[in-house]
DNA sequence: GCCGTTTTCGGCCCGACTGTTTTCAGTCG
């Protein structure tokens, strides 16, 4: 799918017009019309050729010309052109915090910087200063933007800011005068990486939370500090912003500051649309400014004629509509999950016995736990031959045999050779209770290749379920490239499940995808591929991107209680 | 550049903080 490339080239697009000084309003129409694409439900290669480019909001006659051009020929010649008369290296300090369009634009024009290190150079030589709109201090900014450029640029995993969140937030409960008190922005929105950490407070001194809020141990620096607004930075670099509002504005404060942006855009357009104005205070009269509700998110939704939208799906995919209609999903919850179907015992390579295992799935509340270990070829991962599956599963037949109303299931994380055969044979594969199957090496493919692999293992008879699909990690490793739909087909007439692997570096399936295949009709299932104990608890983000995918409690495999699962299994 | 049950032209989400100004532009959320 050429969707990301199509909309990284507008966005470029969008970036270069605004330094050449165009108008905010077409920028941002590149903008809307990139992050639609971005999302789309389907491959835009298929809506260029059959023409329904202009049924995208946002797509009008002359994007769809350039968007037909760019897919066609893989080469747009305005971006080309535009880039002769803007160099693309002034698009690099766009990454300099406190650095926009129009200062990029003037060190260009009045002084002909080009690069980092030209400006740098200007900077420590003082000939900022002179510039209209420039002083000492936007000098010292810039070269302070330049040197921890490298540092603040990079966003992290979901699990970094969550526990670095909710340990902000347990400081913040302290202060006695903060009344209400949310984690907001992506990581409310559970995204799979966070850019920074978003909270919200209410209160009636805010002055003094501010002062409270800065003094946080891991603050490195202080980005900036107001009454209602302050910026610090942690010592690993990760930022985090603090609104505080007025109690009764705490409603429409978390709907603003929840996000995303694009959501916020479309909703605030509707509440114009509809005779009001809506801000981060309330919902207000349009003409009179009257105050109508603040207090609760929910009663800005409702006073808008929608129904209430889950944090995870505001990203602008459809969901406003979907809300109007009332055609939202009943997203899957935590506690709907009954049993972790990916988990490494110390058989292959997990750190923990089936026997702790099995106790830490009753603490958590299911009702069987899947050990799915590495097959034979796997040695790095210590994959198991044939004797070692006999002895694991009297073991864990022994185990069962202590335990009520829950039930170890002997599974096994099968590798799918690059010709698209399984590492055991169908003798060995009938003996465990499920079989999930998974790609661990050979990455490097053409996408023909790798989707026929897949789909040829998807085939055999005893496969149930699809491992981390894509095999992407996160900073580490490009995803697969595959063709995705085909998947998707597969999977629906094999009836494999395609697995949402809640390991934080993977989440793999991804929401994006998930929403797609969903649309396919695709079953899923939630594991967590746990090597420890403390990875069990990865379940948290595996289930927040079954919701950003919009998936209810019936789409996901283990939700199942026990007896239906042995049903599914034929056990 | 897009868009239209009041518009095919004139709007386009709305506000906080900083540094530069002497009333506001730029950047960011
Ligand atoms: N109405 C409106 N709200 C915005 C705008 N920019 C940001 N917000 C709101 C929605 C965002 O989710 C929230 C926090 O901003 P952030 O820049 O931190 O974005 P977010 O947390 O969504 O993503 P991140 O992972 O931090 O990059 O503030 C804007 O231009 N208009
Ligand atoms: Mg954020
Ligand atoms: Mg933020
Ligand atoms: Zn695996």
């Amino acid at each position: 799918m050429k969707n990301q490339l199509v909309a990284d080239v507008l966005y470029q697009v969008a970036d270069l017009l605004d330094i050449k000084g165009e108008i905010f309003f077409k920028t941002r129409a590149y903008r809307m019309a990139a992050q639609k694409i971005e999302t789309l439900n389907e491959d835009i290669e298929t809506v260029v050729k059959e023409n329904r480019l202009r049924e995208i909001p946002g797509v009008g006659e002359a994007l769809a010309k350039k968007i037909k051009e760019l897919v066609e020929t893989g080469r747009l010649e305005y971006f080309e052109k535009l880039k002769k008369e803007i160099p693309p290296e002034l698009l690099k300090m766009l990454d300099i915090s406190g650095l926009g369009p129009k200062k990029i634009a003037a060190v260009y024009n009045k002084l002909g910087i080009k690069t980092i290190e030209e400006l740098r150079k200007a900077a420590e030589e003082g000939k900022l200063r002179n510039l209209e709109g420039f002083g000492e201090i936007t000098e010292k900014n810039i070269l302070r933007g330049i040197r921890l450029m490298d540092k603040t640029s990079g966003r992290v995993l979901l699990n970094v800011a969550y526990h670095h969140g909710n340990k902000y937030i347990e400081y913040l409960k302290k202060h006695k005068k903060i009344k209400r008190l949310s984690l907001a922005g992506s990581l409310r929105r559970m995204k799979e990486t966070i850019g920074d950490i978003d909270i919200l407070a209410s209160s009636d001194e805010p002055d003094e939370i501010m002062d409270y809020f800065v003094k946080y141990y891991d603050v490195q620096r202080i980005l900036m500090k107001g009454s209602t607004k302050s910026s610090v930075v942690l010592n690993d670099e990760l930022q985090v912003d603090l609104r505080v509002v007025d109690d009764k504005s705490f409603g429409a404060a978390l709907q603003y500051f929840t996000g995303s942006k694009e959501h916020n855009v479309q909703m605030r357009n509707l509440a114009i649309k509809k005779g009001f104005k809506l801000n981060e205070y309330g919902l207000f009269k349009k003409n009179t400014d009257t105050f109508i509700t603040g207090r609760n998110e929910e009663e800005i939704y409702k006073k808008l004629g929608l129904a209430f939208i889950e944090p995870e799906l505001r990203e602008n995919r459809g969901e406003i509509e979907a809300a109007k209609e009332n055609k939202l999903p009943r997203l899957v919850k935590h506690d709907d999950i009954k049993g972790d179907l990916h988990v490494h015992s110390n058989y292959s390579d997990g750190f923990e016995t089936i026997e702790a295992i099995a106790e830490k799935s009753l603490r958590l509340g299911y009702q069987y736990v899947g050990i799915t270990d590495h097959s034979q070829s796997l040695r790095v991962a210590h994959g198991l031959s044939k004797e070692q599956i006999v002895k694991k599963k009297k073991e864990i037949e022994k185990i069962n045999k202590k335990l009520d109303n829950f039930r170890i299931l002997c599974g096994t994380e099968c590798d799918i050779k690059p010709d698209g055969t399984l590492d055991y044979d169908n003798s060995i594969l009938k003996m465990f209770d499920f079989v999930m199957i998974g790609i661990h090496t050979s990455f490097k493919m053409s996408r023909k290749e790798a989707t026929n692999r897949i789909i040829r293992g998807m085939e055999n008879r005893y496969v149930n379920i699809l491992a981390h699909p894509t095999c992407r990690l996160m900073m580490k490793r490009e995803p697969l490239d595959l063709d995705m739909e085909k998947i998707f087909e597969a999977a629906k007439e094999t009836n494999t499940y395609l697995e949402i692997n809640a390991f934080p570096d993977r989440l793999d399936l991804n929401d994006y995808y998930t929403k797609l295949a969903k649309e396919q009709k695709v079953k899923f299932t939630v594991g967590t591929d746990a090597h420890s104990l403390n990875h069990m608890d990865f379940m948290r983000y595996g289930v927040a991107t079954a919701r950003r995918g919009w998936l209810e409690k019936k789409d996901i495999l283990n939700t199942c209680t026990l007896k239906e699962i042995e049903r599914i299994f034929e056990l």
